[in-house]
DNA sequence: ATGGTCGTTAAACGA
């Protein structure tokens, strides 16, 4: 089984881009972030051509996640127990819960997740940022005390570079997000807890990225961040046999639209 | 050059 995660940046604007891709990876399941649409106007039908199922939670043009199966798609959850919400205005409450779902594909429990940006570490974005992180290793924990066999995967935009090598230059992210102890803390907190990146081992070294930012020529310019990953608990981290950052879907590409500003990341199960 | 590029939706604002 191949399962991968790609923020999409827009499924709407990128619909082309990730069918074309979906046909040529032979991906079986596909977990999406900013997916930046309500569930009305998610644009099932080119995946349902290809034999694939598709959950999404979504309440406007922001956030938004889903999960495309062809392995089944079952007991599908919107948000995880605990996760904290943004504001107490009603439709930012929503916005809050769009990004986290649960589906279980091909016997593994998969959670597409798209942790908050955090903004800057003055923000009360930031402060949400690692309550949210907080509640997730919390929550899974206790997935895990249930039964500590059974394979889940959390995959995603994570928004945070774990280690120095993870961003082209530290200099340039001091005293920004993405980078801060805190947030360092809160994805090895998710090792402790046994869930752990599945993806490193296959992709080491500096200079591996899975994020660009669109501008600066950052792409040309090989500035990037590691921000995307698969965490994988001790049950599916047993089943990997490869991994890889597919960064050709990042290249901007003729008559078609702009790429989105991260790649697809893609784990290999036995 | 205190910007640059994308996406949303229609002037900013978030990433």
């Amino acid at each position: 089984m191949r399962l991968a995660t790609w923020n999409v940046n827009s499924i709407r604007t990128r619909a082309d881009r990730v069918i074309d891709w979906l046909e040529r990876a032979d991906v079986d399941v596909l977990a999406m972030q900013e997916t930046k649409c309500t569930d009305a106007q998610f644009p099932m039908m080119p995946f349902a051509a290809l034999g694939y199922e598709v959950a999404h939670v979504g309440l406007n043009q922001w956030n938004g996640v889903a999960i495309a199966s062809r392995v089944g798609l079952d007991d599908v959850e919107i948000g995880f127990e605990g996760q904290p919400t943004w504001s107490s205005k009603p439709e930012e409450e929503a916005t809050a819960e769009a990004r986290a779902l649960g589906a279980t594909c091909g016997g593994v429990r998969v959670w597409s997740l798209y942790v908050p940006n955090g903004r800057t570490l003055a923000d009360p974005h930031y402060a949400y940022k690692l309550d949210w992180l907080a509640a997730l290793r919390n929550t899974a924990a206790g997935w895990l005390k249930e039964d500590p066999e059974q394979p889940i995967a959390l995959v995603g935009d994570w928004n945070i570079a774990p280690k120095d090598e993870d961003v082209w230059d530290m200099a340039a992210f001091k005293g920004s997000t993405h980078v801060s102890e805190p947030e360092r803390a809160a994805f090895q907190a998710m090792h402790d807890a046994q869930f752990t990146d599945v993806v490193r081992p296959f992709t080491e070294g500096p200079g591996i990225y899975t994020y660009w930012d669109y501008t600066q020529l950052a792409f040309q310019k090989r500035r990037g961040m590691r921000i995307d990953f698969i965490l994988g608990s001790p049950g599916l981290a047993s089943r990997v046999t490869g991994a890889e950052i597919v960064k050709d879907e990042r290249r901007p590409k003729k008559g078609t639209t702009a790429p989105s500003d991260h790649a697809p990341v893609v784990v290999e199960l036995a």
